[in-house]
RNA sequence: GACUUGGUAGCUCAGCUGGUAGAGCAACUGACUCUUAAUCAGUGGGUCGAGGGUUCGAACCCCUCCCAGGUCACCA
């Protein structure tokens, strides 16, 4: 319960009361057939005025202008803001003029929800507004919501902007920044027109475990918890690789899967503990046809979104049409800055890094000193869509080693705007090198490296069945929607990014004070006048604490009983 | 985890060298029949993130802690 409400809360609560006295139900339960919408009008009003002449919307009022006997208001919708005119006579033809003077001007506030009935007409300064023939409460707001103003021009000038807010109160920021919603909706045409895509070449759309007794797949330290039936340890999947797998050991030609992925490990702009990833596995195929499909899937999701296949992203036009640039990982490194490892032993790597003031570790083996090298000098350098192939064989566990070139495995990366977007390999299926593969990244996590891969024995007896050769992607659907979105933080595209809990206001429980003789409505009362806890309250004056009462009631305008004296000073003994 | 910036009214923010907590919007009372950041007159509203310390006196100085942002580190 809340404790110690503000001025404005104590009277909106007055308002619902009033209304209720006036026989008024704040919170109907019937249907409101809605048959208009604020943006359907804005657009075609114009064009057929005769279509909106008897009009039902509803939405929350965002602001009010009074002129006495006249009002306007923006009610707001899903699909935006429409205004309406309100004139006394007309929505109180008779002689009781309560509906506009007590219940519009008075018990009704900002946030509250209305659904009026009425015509669309146009104002002396030509803006489209509904002339309110019918007005009926729906929903009571009892939070004053920031009110964001804005100028002709578009300037935002009381903005509801504290980050901690918006994604604390993510209904307050979407309903007064709307404009924000934009990016929750294109996330959600990005992975409708992913899905569509995979659809209609016949992949097929799967569930598996997020709860997993290993967790396999990639190299993160995992959530854990604890099923009570099973008395077991399991984990929240870090990832879903090992499953899709063996859906394509069990005859599935081609096996997706949307899901959340959870990662027990750090959280800044583009990490959440919680991060949504697509993996699709497709057998038969090999990771150079996954390029070309890659290519023809993203530019169609670029086009859903924005119509055409350029996106801006900050300061960069990004040109999601295919072929993207191949660049071998060795490539790539010679290229941006001129030096060939690809002949390079371990000690030669680490000399490399020396040079280049890059820190590594005794731990690193000479896969992770080259992708320190490529992170380092060649990540940030890959604007437009990139693909980086032909790994070291060492950071990649579940690969196929490559067709002709030794020590490298068939994988690539794309990047684009300098971020990794999706991984995808030729997968390896031959059994015997998949489990040495593994038992080296268990002799790698015996030397202390924590991200090693753990090892997986269904999913090794599985492969053992036999696994066609299958390329498999996976691609990180939030940093996707970042990209297309042009937004640099995971938290703008998460409707609820993880945050700490909020400090709980040091309620102490009202059954405290209600055990010392306290009226229980009076219990936020003394909250109000700085009390939180009982020694606090036995602490202070009982005479004074008395008078402070009544003062408190007459102030908030309190409808309750005031505690005789000698209630009041029992308190204290 | 390190460094750094911030936390003051429902919201956005001022608050000087330590000396009675301020503005705009929102709210309340009143005026106003085409306004649109409505306008005009008036009024109320505060645990200055929390706790300790220094001081005659702390929003301000010191210490500890909490929350958030940024940068870096870690993390495919």
């Amino acid at each position: 319960m809340s404790i110690a409400l503000s001025e404005q809360e104590i009277i909106r609560r007055e308002s619902l009361q009033q209304l209720r006295a006036l026989g008024i139900n704040p919170y109907p339960a019937e249907e409101y057939k809605v048959t208009a919408f604020a943006q359907d009008i804005t657009d075609n009003f114009a064009t057929f005025p005769n279509t909106y002449k008897n009009v039902t919307i509803a939405g929350r009022i965002m602001t009010r202008r009074i002129m006495g006997s006249a009002s306007f208001a923006e009610i707001q919708d899903s699909t935006g803001r429409m205004q309406i005119y309100l004139k006394r006579d007309d929505i109180c033809p008779g002689e009781d003029k309560t509906l506009y003077n007590t219940v519009f001007k008075k018990l009704l506030d900002i946030g509250d929800y209305v659904g009026i009935k009425g015509y669309v007409f146009l104002t002396q300064t030509g803006e489209i507004s509904v002339h309110v023939q019918e007005l009926t409460i729906l929903s009571k707001s009892l939070k004053p919501l920031p009110v964001v103003k804005r100028d002709e021009e578009g300037n935002i000038h009381d903005g509801f902007t504290d980050p901690e807010m918006r994604y604390r109160q993510r209904y307050v920021d979407l309903t007064v920044n709307p404009e924000f919603k934009q990016i929750f909706i294109k996330r959600s045409k990005v992975i409708s027109a992913m899905r569509n895509y995979f659809n209609n070449q016949g992949w097929m759309e799967v569930e598996t475990p997020i709860l997993q007794p290993v967790h396999g797949g990639a190299a993160a330290r995992p959530f854990g918890t604890h099923h009570n039936t099973l008395d077991m340890p399991l984990f929240l999947r870090i990832a879903n690789e090992l499953y899709l797998k063996r859906l394509i050991v069990a005859g599935f030609d081609g096996v997706y899967e949307f899901g959340k992925m959870f990662r027990n490990e750090g959280m800044d702009r583009t990490h959440n503990p919680e991060f949504t990833a697509m993996e699709i596995y497709v057998a038969y195929k090999d990771y150079i046809w996954m390029m070309a499909m890659v290519e023809e899937c993203l530019e169609e999701v670029a086009r859903a979104v924005h119509g055409i296949a350029a996106v801006q992203v900050g300061a960069n036009e990004i040109n999601f049409a295919g072929p993207y640039t191949r660049l071998t990982m060795y490539e790539s490194i010679l290229k941006y800055t001129g030096i060939d490892v690809s002949a390079m032993d371990e000690a030669g790597l680490r000399e490399t890094c020396a040079d280049l003031k890059i820190e590594v570790d005794a731990t690193m083996g000479k896969g992770k000193l080259i992708d320190e090298i490529f992170s380092a000098k060649v990540e940030a350098s890959l604007i437009q869509p990139t693909y980086i192939t032909d790994y070291p064989i060492e950071m990649t566990p579940l690969a196929k080693k490559h067709r002709t070139k030794d020590g490298l495995v068939e994988r690539f990366e794309l990047f684009v705007n300098g971020k990794e977007i999706a991984n995808a390999y030729s997968e390896l299926n031959d059994p015997i090198d998949q489990r040495e593969r593994l038992e080296e990244q268990l002799i790698l996590a015996g030397r202390g490296d924590d991200e090693a891969m753990a090892m997986d024995d269904d999913f090794l007896r599985a492969l053992e069945y036999g696994m066609p050769p299958t390329s498999g992607l996976g691609i990180g659907i939030d940093r996707l929607v970042m990209l297309l979105t042009n937004q640099s933080t995971i938290q703008e595209v998460l409707f609820f990014p993880q945050m700490r809990p909020e400090k709980k206001a040091k309620v102490v429980t009202a059954d405290d004070f209600i055990n010392i003789g306290v009226p229980a409505e009076w219990v936020p009362v003394l909250n109000k006048m700085g009390f939180n806890t009982v020694e606090e309250l036995k602490a202070g004056n009982p005479n004074k604490v008395f008078n402070d009462l009544g003062g408190m009631r007459k102030k908030l305008k309190l409808e309750i009983t005031m505690p005789a004296k000698e209630v009041v000073m029992a308190w204290f003994e």
